[in-house]
DNA sequence: CGCCAGGTTGATTTCGCTCAAGCAATGTGG
DNA sequence: CCACATTGCTTGAGCGAAATCAACCTGGCG
């Protein structure tokens, strides 16, 4: 079982593997810790082993907006390296993580030697860059309301798991400020949101419990 | 001199250059002929060699959103082929423009045989994201007044030229609703926000011929 | 026990949307 | 050449969704 392993990384033979663990420098990160800041030079990458990890960007007032999450498997950092630019978005662990860094010049050495591995960044970028455009349109085209739906059915599909009854369940991994964070808006409008989905009975919140109750609404209330 | 040649086809040696040349279709297209549409499955990539053209997305009212305009040496389509995913926007001329058609058998091959070609897609695509993140941000953070302003900025820069006094001088390449499309606002907002600024003298607009007259104010009006 | 962070709720304001009208430039048919 | 549609843009009035501001509630924790 190796220690760096993922939909891109297995690109590499196992001399690869493990040269590339033998550069890595893995570390702990506590919740709130952070691994990098918007505006660093980028040093390398930094493979999530264990955790939950959230990409951030803020603005000149403090306000901040959530990008991403990376989960055990995701690399972070690729972006920047591959473009030859600074960090545009600092990374910050959500829950206590484990990480994995590898510095850029065996990155660029595993990248040269093994093409497929950057064809395997290119795929992900690829991927990640529909994700963005579809954000952008969203955010600009669908309520508050929708969008919260939205992030509830990625966040169940991620986090979630099924039950007996037909209701799915899901531990949410964010706070509502973080989740307000996620759609770009007040954790204000997400807690009238949350009142309002309680209201119509299509789903139940717990502190981080939630249970959908009817999927299929829900995916309505998206939808519009 | 090349038909081919851009940022990321440079990769390619001569041989090759010849060769994706040979399997390139090149068409006409007139202001208005949709290149691609969303959804379809992707047939290869599509090689801007003159004109504009505007890669859209459009939601269940018909309302669109433009993701962004691409110019002479831009690569249509790469995305959704590195993705392995149909296309996620389409794509319509803004301008009269040629634009040749490289099947996808092709560009596999080309890539295959010359590593820095992918590469030279992933850096574009790892900017690409950037820039998609950072459009999101700014669309949750940002008014629509600053918003435009950065807009202006960036067309000025792409689309622009300096004059003999310290002014900067513009003619935009789209529409006030396609500026809108851009920022994901109504055209009545980009209207008023036009208003706006001809009221504080920062900038002239006559049909879509702008002067900026005081780049700096207009900078502080993107950043606020 | 009191404090504090995270969350909810209510009142008010504000920004951008909607709907509607008007206007100038361009095109079209009689 | 004029009457009239059409298109792109502007302007105005009213509305609504989300932000802002403020109070308060709850549970953990020194």
């Amino acid at each position: 079982m190796h220690m760096i392993d993922s939909e891109e990384w297995c690109a590499l033979n196992d001399v690869d593997v493990t040269a590339t663990e033998e550069a890595a420098i893995c570390s702990n990160y506590e919740t709130g810790d952070v691994i990098f800041y918007e505006g660093d030079d980028v040093k390398g990458v930094y493979f999530v082993k264990a955790g939950l990890v959230g990409v951030r960007k803020a603005d000149l007032e403090g306000n901040s907006t959530l990008l991403k999450l990376a989960e055990p498997g995701d690399t972070l950092g690729y972006r920047p390296l591959a473009a030859d630019q600074p960090h545009r978005a600092s990374a910050e662990a959500v829950n206590p993580s484990i990480i994995c860094f590898i510095d850029k010049a065996t990155v660029r050495q595993m990248i040269g030697e093994n093409p497929a591995l950057g064809l395997n960044f290119l795929k992900r970028a690829a991927k990640e860059l529909g994700d963005a455009e579809e954000k952008f349109h969203e955010s600009v085209t669908l309520s508050t309301r929708a969008r919260f739906a939205h992030l509830l059915i990625v966040m169940q599909d991620r986090f979630g798991h099924a039950t007996e009854d037909g209701s799915l369940q899901l531990t949410l991994p964010l706070s509502r400020s973080d989740m307000a964070a996620m759609l770009g808006v007040r954790p204000e409008s997400v807690s009238r949101v949350i009142h309002e989905l309680e209201g119509t009975g299509i789903t139940h919140f717990a502190e981080r419990e939630v249970t959908i109750r009817d999927p299929n609404s829900l995916m309505d209330v998206f939808i519009k």
